[in-house]
This record gives structure tokens, sequence and C-alpha cells, in this order.
DNA sequence: ATCTGTGAAGTGCTTCACAGCT
DNA sequence: AGCTGTGAAGCACTTCACAGAT
């Protein structure tokens, strides 16, 4: 099971070969952080700012600037040694590694409330991953247009997908219907999922998976607070105030 | 800037002192896993399971093996050996060190596309993160029930969440409004965020924030494509076809 | 005979700290 | 004098591989 897709439409920017052995050895923790990266320096040239030293833009980004400057070095030197970074240099040049000069067709399946709010985001977070594909199952959403584009049957999916060149596939399916709705993106071609559903997806190493589960994130949240409230039962019993002050020393 | 929850109302079941060294030991990584056993659990204990290897169990949580035992031994030893995990007791004990035999009240704020979709789930997923309070800067909406509760203003964020407890906020607003809003939590005593703002927030230490950003996770796949798409040019060049084989040794 | 629990080895990410450039 | 870029040290998570329990 591998993907259809040929391999005639690279619009993107080639890499030059320094940069290709580079991009393979970007560490996924730095990838991520790059785009956050990526949306400070953003707003920072929308402020009209021109240059910016690691301290300041690690700060904004909330990491420590020896991280921000290792991640950086990842893609390249691109800084000025007592000087900092140029803006508008380093916005371009983590565009190109992640590959954000080219656009990313996205397809959503699965319209209900979480997919209605993510059609309607138009565009998707951030310009330049337009959603051209909307699916379901129910027969009295198909034709209904949503967030301008009209939902499509989920049958079609093989088709409507390599017929718009969609990407990235973003489920919001009933967990039920996952697996199957996976399966059908990967036999279009779709090479890279975004997952809503709380369901571990089985796909074939050459489909890349990212999961948000908000099940999870509210259970690591349940740990926390459980964390807490044990350590400051704990700390009374040892005679530490709640504010952190040593009231029996 | 500290929290001004009293310590009163500890209502979960208190950690064993051996239980309360484990929790803070347990990685993150392995919370995070921890939560999808519990659900890949309890779809077990549903199907009439009763017994299940640590083999079986890391299968189907798309993990391998060892460190599914690993993480299970982090939370104590509950297994039998030549036999496996009995589904329940795993079950029950992942759900105490998670901390979910407490209810977490849970606040939305910002009633847009995503907050009703977020507010519409009513008991947030898997049980236990009951919504109880919906907040919005729009007057329009305050009064209006979203999924059964009535939105509130904003501006009363901190008297709500103190009296109805709220445990854990959710911000869903508009990227400007994020830090006011979380400093507003924090103020009302909310020491878990979770936050759906591509926003970097700041927060005391005693907060623990969770980020859920799609753009980034939208970036993160546009990266692997253009590294796949490249991979695949370069193989090309070096005489490798696009499924593998080698054209031109 | 089988499967868990875990030290120990391995891997990868983070932080330090400073050489080197401007 | 200031700030980047980076080897090297440190730390955390993962995987191995096997002793030990049933």
């Amino acid at each position: 099971m591998a993907s259809q897709r040929g391999e005639g439409e690279l619009t993107t920017t080639p890499l030059e070969p320094a940069d290709r052995e580079r991009a393979r050895a970007i560490p996924e923790a730095a990838v991520a952080r790059l785009a956050v990266y990526l949306r400070v320096l953003s707003g920072m040239v929308d402020q009209g700012v021109t240059t910016i030293s690691s301290e300041e833009l690690s700060q904004a980004a909330g990491v420590n600037s020896a991280k921000l400057r290792k991640d950086l070095s990842y893609i390249g030197s691109y800084g000025t040694r007592g000087v900092g970074y140029d803006v508008e240099v380093l916005v371009s040049h983590i565009e190109r590694i992640l590959g954000l000069t080219r656009k990313h067709s996205v397809a959503v399946v699965g319209i209900g409330n979480l997919g209605h709010a993510l059609a309607n985001y138009g565009g998707f977070p951030g310009r330049g991953f337009p959603v051209t594909a909307l699916f379901d199952v129910d027969e009295d959403l198909v034709g209904v247009p949503v967030g301008g584009i009209p939902v499509n049957h989920i049958e079609d999916i093989t088709t409507v997908c390599a017929e718009r060149e969609v990407s990235i596939g973003v489920i919001a399916t009933p967990p039920p219907a996952a697996q199957a709705v996976c399966d059908r993106l990967v036999s279009a071609g779709v090479q890279c999922i975004l997952n809503f559903a709380p369901v571990v997806l089985q796909v074939p190493d050459n489909v890349e998976v990212r999961k948000v589960d908000l099940a999870v994130e509210m259970q690591i949240l349940s740990f926390h607070v459980a964390r807490r409230a044990d350590e400051a039962a704990n700390d009374l019993v040892n005679g530490i105030g709640v504010d952190g002050m040593v009231i029996r020393p």
C-alpha cells in the first residue's frame, strides 16, 4: 500500500544539496519550534522590527536562547555575530525549510461540530493551507456548502482527493469511522494526516500522522492537578505552607 | 501571583506514599501514553476482554511492548508474569494516577467556531471533564445557552470560575485576547490551561499550560511533505525509483 | 513455557560555555 | 563589547535483553 501520486508536481523551490542533508537532520522537536519562531517573526515584521537577537526572539517564543540558536543552526547560519538576525531573512529561510513556499491542499473529513469549525477557518491557520475538499457520510450534508466549499460524500474521497491534489487529510470523524477514512485517504495518495479522532491509526510507513487528542490533553492536565494537590498535602505534612514558606522548620 | 484556591477540597483518593514518589517520577511522555493505554483498555473492557499481554496492548496503542511495560512499571507492578495484565485492574490504577477519580470542571473562553464545538462536546472527551462555564466578550452571546450552558461575560471570569471551582481553563479566543484571558483565569485560581490560540502564553510557574496549535501541526506536516519530495528528487538523481527499487545501481 | 519488570546500554534532545566573528 | 554558532557535557527517554515470577 503505497502512494499512487506521481512525482511530477514538485513546485517547491528545490533545496540546495547542503540544505538537503540538513532537512534530514533537523530534530522533530526543533521543527515544531521553527514553526513557532516563524509566527513570532511574522509578528515582528508587521511591527516593523528588522533585526532581532537570539535572546529577544527566544523570550518571545518561550524557549531559552541556546536552544533557539541551536535550532536555527540546523537550517544554516544566517545571523550576524555581534548583531543578531535579520528578521526577513530568517522568515524566508524558515518558510523554505518548512516547505511553505508550496501550497498544501487540505481535505477535511467529518463535518460535525469540529469539522465545521475547521472548514470555516477558510484558508487554514496561517495561509498556505487552503481547504479544497470536505467529506461526510451524511447524505443531507452532501452538496451543502460549508465555508464556501460543497460537501462531498465519503465514497468519493479517492477520486476527489486525487483530482484536487490534496496533500493533507484532516480526520474529524467519530472514532469508529476514523480508520476506514484514513485508509481511503491513503489510497487516494494522501501522505500526511492530521487526526482529531481519539483512535490510534494504522498507516504504512510512508504516511505521516499527527494526532490532536483532546482527551489526552485533558488527562495530562488532570495528572498535574493530582500531582500538585498531592504535593501540597505532602508539604503541609512536612510543615511547608501553601505559598512555599516553611511554617514549621 | 499564586493560587488563591484553598486546600480543603481534596476529593481525590489520596495516593499512598509509594505512589506519591512515583507520580513525581513519571516522565511526561509516559503520562501522555498512559492516557492512550487507558482509552484502549476501556475499549477492551467493553468488548469483555479481561486479560491482556503487553504485546497485545502495545500493538493496539501503537507503541512497542518494552516501552509499554516500562510505562506501566512507573505506576507499579500490576501484571502477572507468564499471563499478562488484568484489564480492569490496570484501568483503575491508570485512572487513579491520572487523577481521574476526581471531576475537573472546565471553563471554555471564546465561543466562536471552535468554542462552540468544544462546548457542544458536553461532558468533554472521555467523561470526568464537565464543562461548567462559558465566556465571551460579545454582549449578544451573553446569556445564550450553548451546549446547555449560558454564556457569561469575560469580565466575570474571576468570580464565576472561583464559584464553580473550575480547575481547567480552555482558551479558544482570537490570538490578541489570549494573554489577557489567561491572566484572568490565573487570577481566578485556575492552574491548568489548554490553549488553542496561536500565542505563547506567559504564566507563573505554578500554572500548567498545554498548547494545541493547528498552524504548527500543519507546518510540521508541510515539512515532511517537503522532505519527502526532496528525498524522492534526490533518489531519482541517484537512480533509485519511486518505489524504492534501484533502477541504475 | 511464557510473559512481566527492570538494570543497563543506546539514542536523541537540551543546556553549557566559549571560541570566533563583527 | 556583543552576539552567534557549536563542540562537548548533561539529561531524558527509548530500547535491549534477560533474570525472575507464575
